[in-house]
RNA sequence: GCGACCGUGGCGGAAUUGGUAUACGCGCCAGACUUAGGAUCUGGUCCCGCAAGGGGUGUCGGUUCGAGUCCGACCGGUCGCACCA
């Protein structure tokens, strides 16, 4: 090495020094009871894989850090905290694969997890670090259970869910993913257990309005709000055919056995086609099904429930998209038209949706126009292009395809509702229907309640006891936690019921109420309930008596910023949501929306796809921490792009990063006071606290480390080593180089931590030089630039474009048309 | 199929939101220092052209004094959702 290479510098050295005295210090743990300027950065914890965190992780706590140690440089008091995420499946699973026990696997997968985090210089608050998987943390997570089942906000019931066979557990539907279970991929199959569930749909309105007032990506937004999937419609009441009908809200399809059945509901977001509806369709497993169903046609029937029954939910959602059906036999009446329709069953129509049956229009609406193809059945147009002669268009018959378009059609055959456009229609018939007490405007979301039972071992119990004449009764609070026993065999088995209920003494326990033998629930819940609530436990982590301190959560809650997966958009963030809504409802909190500004930060990709453990293309940072330093590895990734874009990883190109703070490094050893400074390098000077902050606050980094990269190049250029500036560069460059920062600060002779400093502010008046150079063109064409102070008139900047030769050239022969003038951006001469 | 987003040098990416296209970095080329260089330093690097000049942000068209940016059509790609009535 020659003398110009910083040979003093070693990263790994410097990295160790500072976590160790950040450690002795308590640098990174602020006062939670006296902090003046909470500012609560939080970035999604992690699920603590054997593996490590991997480049992708490190992406995105280093991003999530970067912005957190901004803050604090901008003197908020700002609360870093982290944890694991570390029930479920995920370990489960692994546990059984590799043969050991997730209680042992953990600890160890956590010790590797936070060594890993520390390494690569997080400003984390170890203090208050938790796992999901703590007793003092699921006590909570059992004791929000009872919050909400005391609430009515949780209940039992037996329903058809989503079972994986190879996971041997009921998903979510959001686990689901086009039939495939989300984590093995197996197809999903249709079970029906008795589950416990969350009442999340009494929150639909509230969590769609919300959205509107939240700083999140949009992206994430949208993603919520198509998952809430509000639609507008009504409710409509068919009459059955030879049955008498009763009173009826058209609400009620179900009616007690041997009543007169009072018709058949179904929902709609087309009532303007009602008079199109040529026959209806209800689920298999609709209720009304049996007794609508002829004798001649009910082996037919039967049949086709099974089958529909057996078929599993891939086939049946996505697979193929042949339509198939049974007739049942009897028909209903369409109430606009008073004609009779066939009655079928088809498992297009799904329970889970509306009221589990459809009024079928196949003219307008293409699975009812396959359907209606493929059995022969009527098909009537109601909706015709406007301002066209309805016998010019063509017949029902010669229908190639169902019409679905709304905008610029009218009603025909519809009676006096012809004429009418589709927009109009839909409210004057619904109106229509319900003054006759036979439909009404209803409004349906796609979210269904939550189940949060789970049949597996690695997870919180759910806190209730089975008495045989109690009843469910909740555990006391003063009983909870309701430990996870240590059981050996802990793998699921295909009966549908959890490994705990072979555990006997655990699994028979007094009743609270009575005393007698009582049986515990055996499910234990869904890990999306331990992430709905862990910004809560954080800033009260230490208290074993409350989940959430009062004061502690008034002044740290609801977070200030959230940097997380958008894989989570829909499940984790809708959860969360749901639950500080609940919190509130009952008094436990004061805010309901637990996010105050989200973004979703990019994906790590490499050799073209996500970098994921499923996809067998992780890198794991360690070794390249190890050769160029945390803080060069931080730099690299913050400057691929954008945070929100994520971006290719590739080893090429680190060595940018480390030459830099090599660089600067040289600089700070050299650092001299006092000099006249050249005026161009205070301007870049102060620009460059402007753009510095400005791109970090909009997650930026590349632009800000860039525009650090200039400022250095400036200095260079001007030979400057001034002592000013360097400190100022020190300070800026802090948040990405952390531990770099603070030796270099404390080689410039100061004693406190480099992030005790403050971020420079900059002089409006510095930020832009006084001369500019300002372009000429020439028909949009620039030809020449000239020199201007700042605010020049047009009159100034058009005799010094004159007197530039090039320009002089152009205009030669021809005469100034027009002139543009953009002060202090450019002068535009069209000529003629 | 529906929805959202995106196409800029050899590569990652900039572009004050309609105003000098390619900042910053990687790579590459040349030179310097060196026993050596996968270190460091200096200079160069969109294309054609000796130059003057011309062309250029996926393609075609439009609006404008002026378009990477706005509008329309197309081509290509990424990500959600997906029989939701």
């Amino acid at each position: 090495m020659t003398d110009t290479v910083p040979d003093n510098y070693r990263p790994e050295q410097v990295e160790a020094k500072w976590r160790a005295r950040w450690a002795e210090r308590g640098t990174n743990q602020p006062d939670l009871d006296r902090a003046t300027r909470p500012f609560y950065n939080l970035m999604m914890f992690p699920y603590p894989s054997a593996e490590g965190l991997h480049v992708g992780n490190m992406f995105a706590f280093t991003g999530s850090d970067v912005y957190g140690r901004f803050k604090r440089l901008q003197g908020y008091d700002v609360f870093e905290p982290i944890g694991y995420d570390a029930f479920g499946i995920h370990s489960e699973n692994y546990a059984i694969k590799v043969g050991l026990h997730p209680a042992e696997l953990i600890p160890r997968n956590i010790a590797n997890f936070r060594r890993q985090l520390e390494r690569v210089g997080g400003m984390f608050d170890w203090r208050h670090a938790l796992s999901t998987t703590d007793p003092s943390y699921y006590k909570w997570t059992q004791w929000i259970f009872l919050q909400l089942l005391k609430a009515g906000k949780a209940y039992k019931k037996k329903a058809a869910v989503n079972w994986c066979p190879f996971d041997k557990t009921v998903l979510a539907n959001e686990q689901v993913e086009g039939g495939l279970c989300e984590r093995c991929k197996t197809p999903v199959e249709q079970r029906f257990l008795e589950q416990w569930f969350f009442r999340i749909t009494d929150y639909c309105d509230r969590l769609l309005a919300n959205l509107d007032t939240l700083d999140w990506s949009d992206t994430t937004r949208t993603a919520q709000r198509n998952w809430l999937g509000r639609s507008e419609g009504a409710e409509i009441l068919f009459a059955v055919a030879g049955g008498r009908t009763v009173g009826a809200s058209a609400a009620s399809t179900a009616q007690p056995p041997n009543r007169p059945i009072a018709g058949i509901s179904v929902f709609t977001t087309r009532p303007d086609t009602l008079f199109g509806a040529t026959f209806m369709v209800l689920a298999p497993e609709h209720p009304l099904v049996t007794r609508l169903t002829t004798p001649a046609q009910a082996a037919a029937v039967a049949a086709y429930i099974e089958a529909a029954a057996s078929k599993d939910l891939v086939a049946r959602k996505v697979g193929d998209r042949d339509k198939s059906g049974v007739p049942l036999g009897t028909m209903a009446v369409n109430p606009a038209t008073g004609r009779e329709i066939p009655i079928w069953i088809a498992d297009y129509v799904l329970m889970e949706y509306g009221t589990g049956a459809i009024m079928a229009v196949p003219a307008h609406d293409e699975r009812d126009f396959a359907f209606a193809r493929k059995y022969g059945l009527e098909i009537v147009r109601v909706l015709s292009p406007e301002r066209v002669d309805p016998a010019s268009v063509p017949g029902n018959a010669a229908l190639a395809a169902a019409e679905t378009e709304t905008a610029g059609y009218v009603l025909v055959n519809s009676g006096k509702f012809d004429g009418r456009t589709a927009e109009e229609a839909k409210r004057l018939i619904t109106a229509d229907l319900a003054a006759q007490g036979k439909g009404k405007p209803v409004v349906q979301f796609r979210l269904h309640d939550w189940c949060i039972s789970r049949q597996r071992y690695w997870g919180p119990p759910i806190p209730v006891i089975y008495c045989d004449s109690c009843g469910p009764v909740p555990v006391p609070e003063k009983d909870l936690p309701v430990i996870l026993p240590p059981i050996e065999d802990f793998r699921p088995d295909d009966s549908g019921i959890s490994p705990l209920a072979r555990h006997e003494e655990w699994y028979y326990v007094p009743c609270p109420t009575c005393g007698r033998r009582g049986r515990r629930e055996t499910d234990v819940s869904d890990t999306f309930l331990d992430s709905a609530w862990y910004y809560l436990r954080y800033p009260s982590s230490e208290f074993d008596d409350r989940p959430f301190d009062p004061a502690r959560t008034k002044k740290w809650c609801p977070v200030t910023t959230y940097i997380g997966g958008n894989e989570h958009a829909v499940l984790h963030l809708l959860y969360s949501r749901f639950l500080a809504m609940v919190l509130k409802d009952l008094g436990h909190i004061d805010f309901e929306e637990p996010f105050t500004r989200f973004r979703a930060h990019g994906l790590i990709v490499k050799d073209g796809s996500k970098m994921s453990k499923s996809r067998g293309n992780v890198v794991i940072p360690d070794e390249y921490i190890a050769q160029w330093g945390a803080d060069t590895f931080r730099m690299y990734l913050m400057f691929l792009g954008p945070l929100q874009d994520g971006g290719d990883f590739r080893e090429a190109g680190i060595n940018g990063p480390r030459r830099f703070l090599d660089r600067v490094w040289l600089m700070v050893t050299e650092a001299e006071d006092g000099g006249e400074l050249q005026k161009s390098l205070v301007v870049r000077w102060h620009a460059t606290r402007k753009k510095a902050a400005e791109d970090i606050d909009g997650l930026r980094y590349n632009t800000a480390i860039a525009a650090l990269m200039e400022l250095v190049n400036a200095m260079k250029e001007a030979g400057s080593r001034d002592r000013a500036i360097i400190a100022d560069l020190i300070v800026m460059l802090a948040p990405f180089a952390p531990h770099f920062a603070e030796e270099c600060w404390e080689r410039l002779g100061h004693t406190t931590s480099v992030f005790d400093a403050r971020w420079p502010a900059w002089d409006e008046g510095l930020v832009v030089s006084e001369e500019i150079e300002v372009p000429v063109q020439i028909g949009g064409k620039t030809r020449a630039k000239i020199q201007l102070l700042r605010g020049s008139d047009e009159a100034t900047a058009l005799a010094l474009a004159k007197g530039e030769p090039t320009v002089q050239k152009f205009l030669e022969g021809k005469t100034i048309r027009k002139i543009i003038y953009v002060q202090d951006r450019l002068l535009n001469l069209v000529i003629g």
